[in-house]
DNA sequence: CTGAAAGCGCTTACAG
DNA sequence: CTGAAAGCGCTTACAG
C-alpha cells in the first residue's frame, strides 16, 4: 500500500507542506488560523496519515527512542517494575523507551541496523567490546552495570549478600551455606555474591560458608539434607526463586524452617509473601534505582553530570524463614 | 560529537560512497577487489562508523523493526520464553523484536513518532480504534489476540477454565469456586475466565461455581475458610500466582490440600514446581503460540495467507495440588 | 500569515 | 570495476 506522506496531505488540505508540519507538530511561535489547523488535522486523519518516523528522525539528528536491553536471564517482577517508572520517567521529556531482550552479542550488533537510539539503558553487563562498540557510534549508554569489569558491579553483589549474612548472624547462625543458582547465565553474579558472603563471614569470624548451586524446578532435597547433617543452620539464597526450591527441599527433608534451617532470598517477589513460610528477603530500591537510570539517560542527553548513584538502601525484610 | 557518515568514510578510504554502501552491506552481484574491501572495512572501523538505521529505513521504504506490545501487567516466565522464542525465529528473517510494554493509549500513539516499525505483534488485546489507527498507518498487526472484541479471545479463555473444570470434575469435584485476580487491568480476561468455569459447570451439571478475587501479596485465609464452609471442596484459580496464594491460605486455615481442598492454577509456572504441594496447574503450548505468531508476521510481510491458528494443546500438568 | 527550497544519510538504478 | 546523481519524507531557516 502506498503510504501517505505529508505532501499527500498538504495537497488534498490546499495548503504548502510546511503549514502541515507546523499544525501537526504544534510548533510554538507560528500562527496558523484555526480554521487551517482543523482543516489540516482533518485532513490527514481522512487520509490515515501517519508520519514517517525515520525522516523525521533523519532530518532532525537524533531519535526519541531509548533501548533498553535487558539480561537474557529471565527477570521477573522487579525488573517490570523498573522498565515501567523508567518508561513512565523518560516519556515525561518525550523520550520513548523500548526493550531488548539481550541473548547473543549478534543481537546487539544488529540493533544498530534496525534503530539508532538516543540512548542505550543496560541492564545486563556490556563486555567492554560491546560498550567501546557503542560509545564509538555516539550513543549514550547509561547502565547500572556499565560493563563486567566495572568495580561497582562487585560491590554491589557484595552489598546484597553482606546484608544476608548479617541478618543471619543477628540470629546467632554460624554455619552458612550458599544457595547458588544453576544458571550458568548468571555465573558472574554468582561467583560475586559467593564472594560476598564469604567475605561477610570472614568479617564476622563465622567459619567460611558451604555452597552449591540449587535448580530452581525441583525441591532441593538432597542439597538441603547435606547442609543440615553437616550443621548448617542457615542458607544465604541467590535470589527468592532459589530459596523457595531450599524450602520445598527443607520440607521434603522434614525439616522445620526455621528452627532446623533458616533461609534467606533476595528480591522480594510476590511468591515471597505467600510461601510456606513466608521468606525473609532482601528487597533492593527498585524506584530509587530507576529513578537513578532515567536521571542518567538525561544527564546524558543534557550534557549535565551524571547523578551519583544514591546510597542504597536495600533492606532485609523479616517474614517467618529466617 | 559530529558523527561519522559513509561519505566520510568514502572520503577517508578514497572511494565513492557506492564502494562503502557496497562493501559493507555485503551488496549480491557487485565486483568490488578483495584489497578495496578490505580497505573500506578497516576505514570504517577506524572511524568508527555506525550507520544511520533513521537514513537506511527512509531510504530502504521499510524498517527491519518488528515492535511487540505486551500488556501491562505482570506477565512472567512463560511470555519471556515466548519472546526470546520470537526474537529468534524472526532474526533468521532479518526482523529485529523490540518490545514494548504497554500501559496507555497515549504511549502507543507516541510509538509512530519514535519508530515506524515493519509490524506490530499484539499480546495485548488492542482496543478496535487503536487496531485500526495501526492498520491505516499500514502496518502490520499479529497479535494472539487482534482486539477484545475477539471471538477467538473468549474462547481462548474459555477452553482454559474447562480444562481446570475437566481435571476437578474428573476428580469428582462438584463444588467448584473460582479464585478470580483482584487486579483491575486482568478485569477482561478474570471475566471471560469465569464464564468459562460457569459453562463448564454447567455443561457438567455441576452447581455454578462461586468466586471470589484473590490478591497475590498475602495467603487468602478468609476467602479459603468461607468456601470451605460453604462445601467448596475445589478451587479453579485463574493463574498460578492466584493458586499459591490460595494454599498460603488453606495451610492457614489449617486446611489439607487436596484432601479438604483441590487446587488447580493456569501457567505451569516455575515456582509451581517446588510449591507445597506441587501446584497442579494448566500449561499452555507457549512455543507453538509463539512460532504461530512469527509465522502470522512473516506471512504478512510476504503476502501470503495467515496461518490458521493451531488445534490448542493446552494440557494440564498434574502434581500433588489437586 | 504561507510557500519554495535545502538538506539530513543512505541505497541503487544508471552511465561510464 | 567505480562514480555522479536522484530521491526516500520530513523539518526549518528564509524569503515573500
Amino acid at each position: 500500500m502506498p503510504s501517505v506522506t505529508s505532501a499527500d496531505v498538504a495537497r488534498a488540505a490546499g495548503v504548502s507542506r510546511t503549514t502541515v508540519s507546523y499544525v501537526l507538530n504544534d510548533t510554538p511561535g507560528v500562527s496558523v488560523s484555526q480554521a487551517t489547523r482543523q482543516h489540516v488535522r482533518d485532513t490527514a486523519a481522512r487520509l490515515g496519515y501517519a508520519p514517517s518516523a525515520a525522516a523525521r528522525t533523519l532530518r532532525r539528528g537524533r531519535s526519541d527512542l531509548v533501548v533498553c536491553v535487558l539480561p537474557d536471564w529471565p527477570t521477573g517482577p522487579v525488573v517490570d517494575l523498573l522498565l515501567d517508572h523508567l518508561t513512565d520517567v523518560l516519556a515525561e521529556r518525550g523520550l520513548f523507551v523500548l526493550v531488548h531482550h539481550h541473548r547473543d552479542s549478534r543481537a546487539l550488533t544488529d540493533l544498530w541496523r534496525a534503530v539508532t537510539p538516543r540512548a542505550v539503558v543496560g541492564l545486563a553487563p556490556f563486555t567492554p567490546d560491546e560498550a567501546r562498540a557503542m560509545a564509538q557510534a555516539g550513543i549514550v549508554v547509561v547502565g547500572t552495570v556499565q560493563t563486567t569489569d566495572d568495580d561497582a558491579f562487585d560491590r554491589s553483589q557484595h552489598d546484597l549478600a553482606a546484608l544476608q549474612v548479617d541478618h543471619l548472624a543477628a540470629r546467632g547462625h554460624r554455619r552458612v551455606a550458599v544457595a547458588a543458582t544453576d544458571d550458568p547465565r548468571l555465573a558472574r553474579f554468582a561467583q560475586a555474591r559467593l564472594a560476598g558472603v564469604r567475605d561477610a563471614c570472614a568479617a564476622r569470624s563465622l567459619p567460611a560458608p558451604v555452597s552449591a548451586p540449587v535448580p530452581v524446578d525441583r525441591p532441593a532435597t538432597d542439597v538441603v539434607r547435606d547442609w543440615h547433617e553437616t550443621g548448617v543452620t542457615a542458607v544465604a539464597a541467590y535470589n527468592d526463586e532459589v530459596a523457595l526450591a531450599v524450602l520445598a527441599g527443607a520440607r521434603e527433608a522434614g525439616l522445620d524452617v526455621p528452627a532446623d534451617l533458616a533461609v534467606i532470598g533476595v528480591d522480594d517477589s510476590p511468591a515471597a509473601r505467600v510461601s510456606a513460610p513466608p521468606l525473609t528477603t532482601v528487597a533492593q530500591p527498585i524506584l530509587a534505582q530507576s529513578d537513578h537510570l532515567a536521571a542518567g539517560v538525561l544527564a546524558a542527553i543534557d550534557g549535565t553530570a551524571a547523578p551519583s548513584w544514591p546510597a542504597d538502601p536495600a533492606v532485609v525484610v523479616v517474614r517467618g524463614s529466617a
